[in-house]
DNA sequence: TGTTCGGGAAAGGTATAATG
DNA sequence: CATTATACCTTTCCCGAACA
């Protein structure tokens, strides 16, 4: 819908224009009105008008002057002009300046409505223009901005043929930087979210963009990527300021400082910073990035919220962690199911290392072997299915890959959750193999009392040694195998002897008693009654 | 994890006497 | 005669320790 002003000076003719478009059928939503030129440029301040139907020729400010205005302020207004004979001249000069169109009065209804319906087609089918302008352009500015991560990328990874086609591209893709000079990087590593702020990855990364180019726009031509291992790259070039103004520039290390603080306080978010040592040109890019991912690597172990340089490392330093070949091995103690002291190993080795200063990158290797093998060694035996498989989830990548972790204290609190749900699904399947076993023992028990079944018999039908299945039916069970044997067929014996067509000697036969004194010591122990006596009661 | 071993405890087995 | 009690010997159980 559509909001027309009506400007004249004669308020009896505003008012029969007003009557007859409020009658027409045109998708007119609100009709002001407005007495001098003044008044309109008011009006149109304050509503959102479409457009305007407004008299030449008024006192004060004229039709061409508020045209004038009206174009300079609100483009997208039409102006209609009515004008009178003696001021045709004037009126084709209002066209010139950008007037929709003129009526000569006295305007016929149907003339009026026609030009306005004309004006309102217009005025829509500018908007639908505009609209699909602006969709165009996001749309182009958010595929730039993928095709600049890819193209960055790829300066990163030294894909690129020479300096002069990654200039030319650079400028195409508006990418505020000079190939040719010295290149500073600005890297974010995330070390961690305070709990509570919900912020996922793209949040924080979000975060950080926000904030660092709030600090970096002024004084530095900047460009942003991500790379694959999740850090935020800056490759930054100052801007020009030819030396004569000799205040120092504030260090790019106290700016990281800055967003460091800024990221912690605004948003939660815990951030390592690495300022690279300047890259003559972008050749030499490819060289820092690396650079500088192996510091961010190896610095794992100096803590978070960390600011660093190329100088911060030194790669040649050795290191040894004592509690690495201790034994038992952390594998035996976790194959051996002895969940607390793995845990306490896993936390001394890692306790270790943390409090040793510049570990070689060698070390946190060897740390994530030893115990990544681990646990891959415990889940090859165990052969989970599918269901248990999601139950444990184990992120593979981090299982396998120690470029996972942004800090040690990720990858040991990663290891101290996936041995929870390790150990506890090897519980449980233990508890399952022991049950099936217990339950195929009673089963055989119940359906052959009268036959041997010595604890060797039964040992023999599960295939296990006797001595183990005792353990583990007296673990599962609470009593003994021969008590339950016994037990199982001394009911059995309670029932057939309710039978008066069996005598005592019979029953005992039945239930696995070839010798009746025995039968009846064990009946009377059981009972408390001999078998006789029960048989004679209950017959 | 599963097996083997040794030895003391417990249960099984047998012969025999006793009982109703 | 069927059953039970007793004495005595044999076998089995079962635990911890050690081993693979």
């Amino acid at each position: 819908m559509h909001r027309i002003l009506i400007v004249d000076d004669e308020p009896l003719l505003v008012n029969s224009l007003q009557r007859v478009i409020r009658m027409s059928d045109l998708a007119v939503s609100d009709i002001a009105v407005a007495l001098s030129g003044s008044e309109a440029l008011a009006k149109l301040q304050s509503h959102n008008v479409d457009i305007v139907l407004s008299d030449i020729r008024m006192p004060e400010m004229d039709g061409i002057e508020l045209i004038r205005q009206v174009h300079e302020r609100w483009p997208c207004c039409k102006v209609i002009f009515l004008t009178g004979f003696s001021q045709f001249d004037y009126a084709q000069k209002a066209v010139q300046y950008g007037a929709f169109d003129y009526l000569l009065k006295p305007v016929s209804d149907r003339e009026l409505l026609d030009c306005i319906d004309r004006a309102i087609r217009q005025r829509q089918r500018e908007t639908e223009q505009l609209l699909f302008q602006e969709t165009l352009k996001k749309q182009y500015e958010e595929g730039l901005a993928v095709i600049r991560q890819t193209f960055l990328r790829k300066l990163l990874a030294g894909d690129f043929a020479n300096i002069g086609q990654a200039k030319r591209k650079m400028e195409k893709m508006q990418i505020g930087l000079d190939p040719e000079e010295p290149t500073v990087f600005l890297f974010f590593r995330i070390d961690g979210i305070r709990d509570g702020t919900g912020f996922d990855e793209d949040l924080c990364v979000f975060a950080i963009r926000n904030i660092a180019e709030e600090f970096l726009n002024k004084p530095f031509h900047h460009c942003c990527l991500e790379d694959d291992n999740g850090y935020v790259i800056y490759p930054l070039q100052p801007v020009g300021r030819p030396d004569r103004e000799k205040e120092p520039a504030p260090s790019l290390e106290s700016i990281a400082e800055s967003i460091q603080e800024s990221l912690a306080f605004y948003s939660k978010i815990q951030v390592t910073m690495l300022v690279s040592d300047p890259a003559p040109s972008v050749r030499q890019w490819p060289e820092t990035y690396r650079t500088a991912v192996s510091i961010l690597r190896h610095s794992l172990f100096l803590g978070t919220s960390l600011i660093l340089d190329f100088q911060s490392f030194d790669f040649r330093k050795e290191g040894h962690v004592s509690s690495l070949s201790r034994l038992p091995s952390l594998h035996t103690l976790m194959e051996s199911g002895r969940e607390r002291e793995f845990r306490e190993r896993l936390r001394e080795l890692f306790g270790e290392i943390r409090t040793m200063q510049d570990v070689p990158f060698g070390l946190y290797i060897e740390l994530f072997q030893h115990v990544s093998a681990a646990f891959i060694r415990l889940i090859n035996k165990l052969k989970p299915n599918r269901e248990q498989m999601q139950e444990l989830d184990l992120d593979l990548d981090k299982l396998t890959s120690v470029r996972a972790f942004a800090t040690l204290d990720h990858m040991e609190h990663y290891f101290l959750g996936a041995a929870e749900r390790l150990f506890s699904l090897m519980n449980q399947s233990a508890k399952d193999h022991v049950g099936a076993l217990v339950a195929k023992v009673k089963l055989h028990v119940e359906n052959r009392l009268s036959d041997e079944l010595s604890l060797t018999a039964l040992a023999d039908h599960v295939h296990v040694s006797a001595p183990y299945l005792s353990k583990l039916f007296k673990q599962h069970t609470g009593e003994g195998i021969n008590e339950y044997v016994t037990h199982a067929r001394i009911m059995r014996a309670k029932e057939l002897l309710r039978d008066p067509q069996l005598k005592v000697y019979e029953v005992a036969a039945k239930v696995g008693y070839d010798n009746i004194p025995y039968f009846t010591k064990v009946f009377k122990k059981v009972v408390g009654v001999t078998p006789q006596e029960f048989k004679s009661a209950n017959s």
